[in-house]
DNA sequence: TGTCAAGTTTGACGAACATCTAATTAGTCG
DNA sequence: CGACTAATTAGATGTTCGTCAAACTTGACA
């Protein structure tokens, strides 16, 4: 199990569904199974939700934590596997750690597991 | 955390990616995270795409057991972890238990937590 | 009815995970 | 520098998860 996430490239549009469109092979699955995993966790869905609609302004740990009702330290550890998954990225300005969505990696995702995308 | 799955309504077309629409509530980020969990297992992206390749003819465990690498024991109880996340559907017939794709299901999945639904 | 094949359930075990508290690192401002 | 805030890391703990072997169930067929 690597501790970084394989490369996956987004930048090429993905299309026409490779979970769909046949068998997928085993590096592949685990691409994919690492990248669902960092958002299936209730913590981490409401995280990515208030991330998103915050857009680019950012969000920061000391709002996020009250709003998901965890401490700031258990907030960090999900954002870090946010970060890792690619779905966020989080700069450093003054004191704060502003985190921003990666909306085009977790929209490759979708169309990497949508049976109906093309 | 509830054994079978909460409702879900996938009748209705989900749009406009709830999870980018604003904060998502608890009970809402729960449901979502139950189903990606459903399908954040490399053996379970594997035999997923194995049905979705079979599809209305459908796959039944003894196939798909050897494809992926598991005994059909293992296979067994990932098959019960998509089925409770309405992902796929198993029906008898005769000996086998052939396993089927429930597309609309895994689309809606996608619709929730796509970004740039529409 | 007895035997065999396909599938599921049970029980066990080790690995991975979510969470907290406490300690540590960065940065701000008297 | 020293006090304070934000954020991360480290360590500990209880829980969940993936896997297998073994037992059990379901259906086919002689």
């Amino acid at each position: 199990m690597p501790r970084a996430l394989p490369v996956l490239d987004v930048s090429a549009p993905v299309c026409c569904s490779p979970l769909a469109a046949g068998a997928m092979d085993a590096q592949a699955a685990l691409e994919v199974a690492l990248r669902l995993k960092a958002l299936a966790d209730p913590v981490r869905v409401r995280l990515m939700s208030l991330i998103l609609a915050a857009g680019q302004q950012g969000s920061c740990t000391c709002d996020l934590a009250p709003a998901v009702g965890v401490t700031e330290a258990t907030v960090s550890h999900h954002l870090k596997q946010l970060r890792e998954a690619g779905l966020v990225e989080g700069t450093r300005e003054g004191m704060n750690v502003f985190y921003r969505p990666l909306r085009d990696n977790l929209t490759a995702l979708c169309r990497i597991i949508d049976p109906a995308c093309c």
